[in-house]
Formats: structure tokens, sequence, C-alpha cells
DNA sequence: CAATATATTCAACAACCGTTGAATATACAA
DNA sequence: TTGTATATTCAACGGTTGTTGAATATATTG
């Protein structure tokens, strides 16, 4: 077991496990699956990352810091570009929304099933838990305080509530269920990340400025 | 195998399946867990229910019928509330979330657990098309209809992702993972569905109104 | 009561699970 | 080339899985 692989056949794991994880949750993917698809020796999982859940943290914490590097990027840019005054909160949402889309307009098929598999663990209430604190919280409480910089009226812990249903919309479009593709006869698409971004934004912003009695 | 039965053991078998499954999903429980949990043998569940995939179905849509009736009165109430006039977007989405509301309030364990249940399969990519759509799609195709009518200007699509807002936003709420709690250091609690509640009504209303761009 | 239907348990099946130790192949350094 | 570390496969382990047929208990009915 070594820690972080360069390894051909230990990143096709990786890959596979990401894809299948993502779609059939932790408990309804076998290892014995995951070596088949990457066309590998179910032991030469262990080998390279040890337990099961072992590799289920490996999976998850690959791409969980890249986006975390990406957002801490982003973040930084917005405030330096408001230049010491008031970020709006549109800015602030797009900060915090950009780099998925800009990971999921990348087309790597890699990214997208990352993003149904962080979908999964933040509705996991198993998972949630064990996952989220150590990797996204520093982030998110940075997010928080942008938020309530820009809200300065606000009871804290309605914007926490607010955060918590932006949280939720998000985590349901990157489940990618395709639940809005049935229901609008097709007019629109799980995979179209764009769209649910674009009209992200305002829905949010607008929502925030409701309930956290705004001025402007 | 009978197909809905009164019998004690049998909805102590749907109690705890219900429990265990909205907690750990489908691969993550055993029928001899839930056989266990139940005091009961593991040849119980399936003389009574069939096979481990009916067994959840049969626990899906025990609650779900329930749901769907409350749902189709209070709506019908909010209708007839408006007395022919149009109703408000607040109103619509009231009837919307009100029954689960209620059910919450009813302080029935029960239901609680089957929140959590809905919040599993509407973000599953795996059961969310095989269960959500036979079951919830004509009371939510009703409730897209009433927000055409109070919003005439919008284009179908934005309606469409804005509903799927609503959505993740209620998905997260009901899975009731407990992160708003760590996050906010406790002020606010995953089980207060209340203030949940309280505030999601106005989010989303202003949201739409943002997006779809209504008049008033 | 006896007879019959329903409910429940018992015991076992074949299939599959994650994991490991030993054997073998491959890459790399001396 | 030889020696050594790394990578990969093979084979097997004890344990668990969902499911079923037969046996037994309980309830229902005549």
């Amino acid at each position: 077991m070594s820690g972080t692989v360069k390894n051909e056949k230990s990143e096709r794991i990786l890959d596979v496990a990401e894809e299948l994880f993502a779609y059939h949750g932790y408990d309804g993917v076998t290892m014995r699956q995951i070596a088949a698809k990457a066309k590998v020796d179910v032991a030469l999982a262990s080998y390279h990352f040890g337990k099961k859940a072992d590799l289920f943290h490996a999976v998850f914490h690959r791409r969980a810091e890249v986006l975390n590097e990406s957002r801490r990027k982003v973040l930084r840019a917005s405030q330096k570009q408001a230049g010491g005054g008031k970020q709006t909160l549109e800015q602030i949402i797009e900060a915090f929304l950009l780099p998925l889309k800009l990971a999921q307009e990348s087309r790597d098929q890699g990214w997208r099933n990352y993003m149904a598999l962080l979908a999964y663990v933040m509705t996991s209430p198993v998972w949630n838990a064990v996952l989220m604190p150590d990797v996204f919280d520093k982030r998110v409480k940075e997010f928080i305080d942008a938020l309530r910089e820009a809200l300065p009226n606000a009871r804290i812990e309605d914007i926490h509530w607010c955060y918590h249903y932006v949280s939720g919309a998000l985590a349901l479009t990157l489940a990618q269920t395709g639940r809005i593709d049935r229901l609008s006869g097709g007019r629109c698409l799980s995979s179209d990340f764009d769209a649910a971004y674009t009209r992200m934004v305002p829905f949010v912003a607008a929502g925030f400025r409701k309930v956290c009695n705004a001025e402007s």
C-alpha cells in the first residue's frame, strides 16, 4: 500500500471506483466489480489502497483537493476584484459555484462522475459527517463569512439556512438523476450544468436578499 | 406473500426496514439486519414481501400514497381558497411543502425516517428513475401547472429549473445529515423542519420571481 | 372438537463478499 | 548481468449474502 501513486493501473482503479461509487454508492459496489471493470485482479486494489473504505477515501480526496484549491483561487480573485469594497451577493455565489462549472466544462467524464459522488456524500447521513468537515469546512466557512459581510443585517441562522438551500440545490444538480429531463419532457437536461448554473445564481441571490433582510 | 398486511410482525418489519434503508441505503442493509432488529426470523420478511427489492418498494409506497393524498387535499384547498382567482406563489409553494411539515409535526418517528428515505430516493440516480415517476409525477405536474399560471411570463424551462432547486433544497432538508448543525455550531438543527420550512417558502418564492420574470 | 389456512421458524443452499499470503512477473539499480 | 524493490496475479480463507423448501406453530373456520 503506497500513498499517492502515479501508476497506470492504480489510477484506472481510482477512475473506475469513482464512477461506480458515484452511481451505486459505497455498499452498492464490490471490489470485484471495480477490479473487473478496471481489467485488474481483485487483490491489486487492496495492494494499492488498503481496505475498501480506504479506497473510497482515496477516490473522494483525490479531486476534493483540486476543487478546494480552485475554490480558494476564485474566491481570492473575486475579493481582489472588489478592491476592498463589498462584494455583491452574485459575485460571492458565483465564486462558490464557478469551480464546479469549470470542472464540468472540461468535458472530463471523471469530473462528471466525481460530481455525482460529491452529491452522494453530501446527501448521505453516514458519509457526510465523516468526509465533509475535514475537506470542505474551511472553504465553506470563508464563503459564509463573505455572505455575512454582504448581508450585515442578517441573523446568522438565516444565513446558514439559506446556505443550506444553496447546498441542496447544488447537490441535486450534481447528482444528475435525470429527473428534470423526464419532468420537462426533455426540455431541460441534467447534464446541462451550464443551464443550472446560470439560473441558480440569480435564484439563490434573490432568496438570500428576501430572507436575510438585505438593504439592496 | 400477501399484498397489504395488517399483521403486527409484518408491520414491524416495514418500520425497521424503513429506518435502516433511510439511513444506510438499499445496499447498506441486509435482510438479516432487518429481521434481527424486528426480532423476527429472516425468512419471514421474504414470506410477507417477497424479494428484498419488493420489500424496499413496499416500504417506499406505504407512506407515499398517504403523502400524495395529503398533497392533493392541501392543493385543492389552496385553490378553493383563492376562489377562482390566481394563487400567490407563496400559497402554491406552501401547499407543496405543507404536507411534509405536517408529517414531521406528528412527532411520528416513522415519518421522520420516511423523509430521509425519500431524500435517498430523490438523490439516487438508480432509484429516482424507478420510483419517483410512478408515485409522484402526477402531483408534481399539477404543482408545476399551478406555477405556470402564477408566472405567465415565464419560460417553461425556467420554471422547471426553479422547481429543481426547490426539490434539491427540500431533499437535503429531508435527509437530515446534520451538516447544518455542525456548520452553524448548533445554532441550526437538521431536525428542525419548521425552521427550514419557514424560510424556504420566501426563499424560493423570491427565487422564482427573479428567474421567471414575474410582474409582481 | 377436527380441519384447514395462515404465520413463523429452522436449516440449508449456492453464490458472493473483503482480505490475505504466497507465487510470479516486471521495473529498476548496481 | 545479477540483485532488489515494486507491481501484479493466483488461490484460497472464513464469513455473509438473499432465497427457498420443509417443518412447526398459531389462528380461523366449519
